[in-house]
RNA sequence: GGGAGCAUAGCUCAGUUGGUUCAGAGCGUCUGCCUUACAAGCAGAGGGUCGGGGGUUCGACUCCCUCUGCUCCCACCA
């Protein structure tokens, strides 16, 4: 194989995943290993990769390899969202830019235009996790409308109205008059707002409507509302306004009469005291209207514009109607004054606009048992939150979640199977032929052409949160009594669940309820919740700002294997990531690096003859055993999620310690073959090493392994097993280091006196060296004789201390004599102040006495070193003073 | 308003029940090298009073209090 000094990954990527794909290593049976499931968090279906899916299915594709090669059955399925508002809304636009309204189509023409736009769009995300390497199981891709998923979405509400939990009725809900559609609490998002504090004058009335010359005044931030006031209200406790008792006050601009009422709701201390109360356009108004029996005016539309009811301003769109209320105010004398007011507005989460607590008739999901048992799988442990931070805000959640609101003004979705009598009463039933049976039950006459069934469709939510058990098995959902099937029982529960922390509520509390409910188990092990992907200035990555790389052009330019090492290597759980290019730059290097040391071992004969250099031998010996250290160092990391961790012990283990230092060892001399016995021993660290690289960078390692040795056919690194981490002796470890101390500080020497690697040196050493190691230094430091000798009088060198032993490199005519003995006397002045350090601590008796034995013994270590150091110097300062 | 979290090298972050010569890593920076795997590289070096203050302890980056600055979540004060 022609192996060129630069890696290029781009067809070396396709064809290995398209060879991958061909052999189906990725698609999973039941069998009789232990399983290893993961779902993906589906992306929108229209959706288009961006980073921050580059860093959940990276994670998600690392734990699935890992597992794979660890020899369990992995599983990762595949899918996507049918995302109702987003789709549709998209859609809509679509079809407006063709000149289509969507008023103007019937429900069916709508939902095909829509259904050719999915099948148009898709499939593109999935192709792009394709190009990322992401190791899903294809065949059992799913999308959340594909039929027999819709169907268990449809038998879920069938089950849950039946048991009681399912509701129907007005209540004060999140309307979005952008969306056209009811959102849930959880779809609110509540910013700060600059807004304005109309502060009004309420005239009294003298009884007929007509405005005395007393008034009062009101603060509120929505003027374009008080023709829907219901009331005005004050605290009782208010003794300011007792006078009011009883009378009425005109609504300004209309003159109409409300009374006034009193309740503790309001604040004495906040505006004026007084409080209009609108129950049709506030959540809390509603609740004191509900309290004293007050008529509910709606003045305002689907699409936020005033109504008839309204009187004036009639179409004016909320906010217009805002501004021309101000003047119409001003003009009638009714304007106090107006001023800035900052103060929580509630947006939609999907079109960003502003919220209109609306009465309307809508669907919901009673929460409070759910809640109860989904807090308790994560409170004893049974869901594990990675990092644990999130279990107080998964608690707080819990414990004040209100009624789940689950229908949908929209077409795009599952639509609700409740089927409405002439008579306005209503059944629910899966099918419509079992719905004209129920319906039948109530009034025998009843034809199928008199049913009506509901408009609105279910929250995306309420199909997603089924997703761990639909995805295997359709029927499940909605009927906890059944038996699972052989697929749902072999991978349920999934092991690990990867997504970010914004969806904890929306889906992961969710999916819990559900495998609560219909599996009696929970539908995960561990949840580990990414951050959020930011760029260098930390700032969110999004369309309008232009700073979010595409990941396929990153892919392009760096090899997907690079794109994922960049991520992985700045990802640690439950943290932002600030994403910088340049991470992904390292990650492309580490492909060239492997990819090099690969060429220079490819490069060597092997000679037969030849037989071991000892430099070579103590190489080898000393990286078997830090092979087995930095596995299970690796091991433990994987075990706690710490990924990054992981991958950067990996990185250094190839980078350092086998290119810098294992390779530089038994590399033969130029045109020399190699020993058979070290060629051996490097193949062999060489595949453990990809191994431990493949589920980071799947692609190179693949490469390489094939090109390592021969293969059989259809034999991959994917399915190879992971070495284990064995037995290692740490003295082997230690050792090695310290010739590699020695190493270093003759490079230093060398550095500093400006002296060629070429040119060789001689080494003395005074005190306990690992003698065996020697063959390293002199390899590696270019020493051409070591001597061991007693005292380094008369010698004229450089001295240095690796731990307690003294070593000194002699230069004749090089030394700057002064220079040295001032280097020594720091040496010794700061080893005098450590000593009297420690002794501080071992002379202080409660010291002595409370220390854990192990403490005080490394204290007597370090005070018995440093009195050896101390004595090393001190000879040689007197050496070189002679 | 309630809750959670963060502050350690120029940058991004580790530091796992308070105790290994513990103040670390990666990147960046500086110096010297095109050394026959790799300049996407090699070798070497510098860099932090662990946000400020106080306390507990024989001992604090680690525990407690407080101040400052930032972030996030939740929330119906018009």
């Amino acid at each position: 194989m022609e192996l060129p000094a630069k890696y290029s990954p781009a067809e070396v990527e396709d064809k290995w995943y398209a060879w991958w794909l061909k052999n189906k290593f990725f698609h999973s049976e039941p069998d009789g290993r232990e399983p290893y499931t993961v779902v993906i968090p589906p992306p929108n279906v229209t959706g288009i990769l961006h980073m921050g899916h580059v860093l959940n299915n990276t994670l998600n594709d690392v734990l699935v390899r890992k597992a794979r090669m660890d020899g369990k059955n992995a599983c990762w399925v595949p899918g996507t969202d049918h995302a109702s508002i987003a789709t549709e809304s998209k859609v809509v636009a679509k079809l407006k830019a063709e000149g289509i309204s969507k008023e103007d189509i019937t429900r069916e023409e709508f939902l095909r235009h829509a259904w050719e736009w999915k099948e148009k769009h898709g499939g593109i995300i999935l192709s792009q996790l394709r190009k990322l390497g992401a190791s899903c199981d294809w065949d059992r891709t799913k999308f959340t409308m594909d039929p027999d998923l819709s169907e268990a979405v449809i038998n879920t509400f069938v089950y849950f109205y039946k048991k009681g939990y399912i509701y129907r009725g007005i209540r004060m809900v999140n309307w979005d008059p952008v969306g056209l559609t009811a959102v849930s609490d959880e779809e609110v998002i509540h910013r700060d707002t600059v807004s304005k504090f109309y502060h009004l004058r309420y005239f009294i009335s003298d009884g007929n409507g007509n405005p005395t010359d007393k008034y009062i005044i009101i603060a509120t931030t929505r003027p374009e509302t008080i023709m829907a006031d219901a009331a005005v209200c004050i605290n009782p406790e208010d003794e300011r306004y007792h006078w009011l008792k009883g009378k009425k006050i005109l609504i300004p601009l209309i003159n109409k009469e409300i009374p006034i009422i009193e309740d503790s709701y309001v604040e004495m201390g906040f505006g004026t005291g007084c409080l209009k109360v609108t129950p049709a356009h506030d959540v809390n108004d509603y609740e004191i209207g509900l309290r004293h029996n007050l008529p509910v005016l709606d003045i305002i539309d689907d699409h936020g514009r005033l109504n008839e009811k309204a009187q004036i301003l009639v179409g004016e769109d909320r906010f217009e109607a805002r501004k021309k209320i101000e003047v119409m105010l001003q003009e009638a004398g009714n304007l106090e004054k107006v001023e800035d007011y900052t103060s929580p507005v509630g947006y939609s989460e999907r079109t960003n606009a502003v919220i209109e607590p609306r009465l309307s008739m809508q669907w919901f999901l009673k929460m409070e048992d759910l809640a109860k048992e989904a807090l308790e799988s994560v409170e004893s442990g049974k869901v594990k939150l990675i990092p644990d931070k999130y279990r107080n805000t998964y608690r707080h959640w819990m414990e004040n979640v209100r009624d789940w609101c689950i229908s949908r003004q929209l077409w795009w979705g599952q639509r609700i199977p409740a089927y409405y009598l002439p008579d306005g009463r209503f059944v629910v039933e899966a099918t419509a032929e079992e719905a004209l049976k129920a319906a039948q039950a109530l009034d025998p006459k009843i034809t199928a052409a008199d049913l009506k069934q509901d408009e609105d469709v279910l929250d995306t939510w309420f199909s997603s949160w089924l997703w761990p058990i639909s995805v295997f098995d359709t029927h499940k959902a909605g009927h906890p009594e059944a038996q699972p099937n052989k697929d749902l029982a072999y991978y349920y529960p999934t092991n690990d669940l990867v997504t970010g922390p914004d969806i904890l509520f929306f889906w992961v509390a969710r999916m819990i309820m559900a495998g609560d409910e219909f599996m009696h188990d929970v539908p995960f092990r561990n949840v580990y919740l990414t951050g959020i992907v930011r760029d260098k200035l930390g700032r969110k990555m999004s369309k309008t700002l232009g700073n979010s790389p595409d990941p396929l052009d990153l892919i392009a330019k760096y090899g997907a294997d690079g794109v994922r090492l960049g991520m992985m290597l700045c990802t640690s759980a439950g943290n932002d990531i600030l994403f910088d290019e340049s991470q992904v730059e390292q990650g492309r290097n580490f492909c060239n690096k492997v990819w090099n040391a690969f060429r220079l071992m490819k490069g060597w004969t092997v000679d037969e003859k030849a037989s071991q250099p000892e430099a070579a031998a103590v190489a080898v010996r000393w990286f078997e055993n830090k092979l087995d250290m930095t596995l299970e160092a690796v091991e433990d990391h994987y075990s706690k999620f710490r990924i990054s961790d992981a991958i950067m012990t990996v990185y250094k283990l190839f980078w350092d310690d086998f290119c810098a230092w294992y390779l530089e060892l038994v590399k033969p001399a130029y045109g020399a073959g190699i020993d058979a016995a070290t060629y051996k021993a490097t193949e062999r660290f060489f595949d453990a090493l990809l191994k431990m690289i493949h589920p980071f960078m799947p692609f190179i390692t693949e490469e390489l392994w094939q090109n390592l040795a021969p293969r059989k056919e259809g034999e991959t690194i994917m399915l190879q097993r992971m070495p284990l981490a064995g037995e290692y002796d740490r003295s082997v470890i230690t050792d090695f280091d310290m010739a590699c101390e020695a190493v270093v500080a003759v490079r230093s020497i060398r550095q500093q006196k400006g002296l060629s690697p070429k040119e060789a040196l001689t080494l003395l050493v005074k005190g306990a060296f690992p003698m065996d190691t020697l063959p390293v230094v002199r390899k590696l430091a270019n020493i051409s004789s070591v001597s061991k000798v007693d005292s380094f009088e008369g010698v004229s060198g450089v001295s240095f201390m690796v731990r307690t032993v003294e070593m000194s490199v002699p230069l004749e005519g090089l030394v700057n004599a002064e220079e040295e003995l001032a280097k020594l006397e720091a040496a010794l002045d700061y080893q005098e102040k450590f000593l009297a350090s420690v002794r501080k601590k071992l002379s202080n008796e409660r010291f002595v006495a409370n220390a854990p034995e192990q403490v005080v013994a490394v204290e007597r270590k370090k005070e018995a070193d440093s009195l050896s150091k101390i004595e090393s110097l001190k000879a040689a300062i007197a050496a070189l003073k002679k």
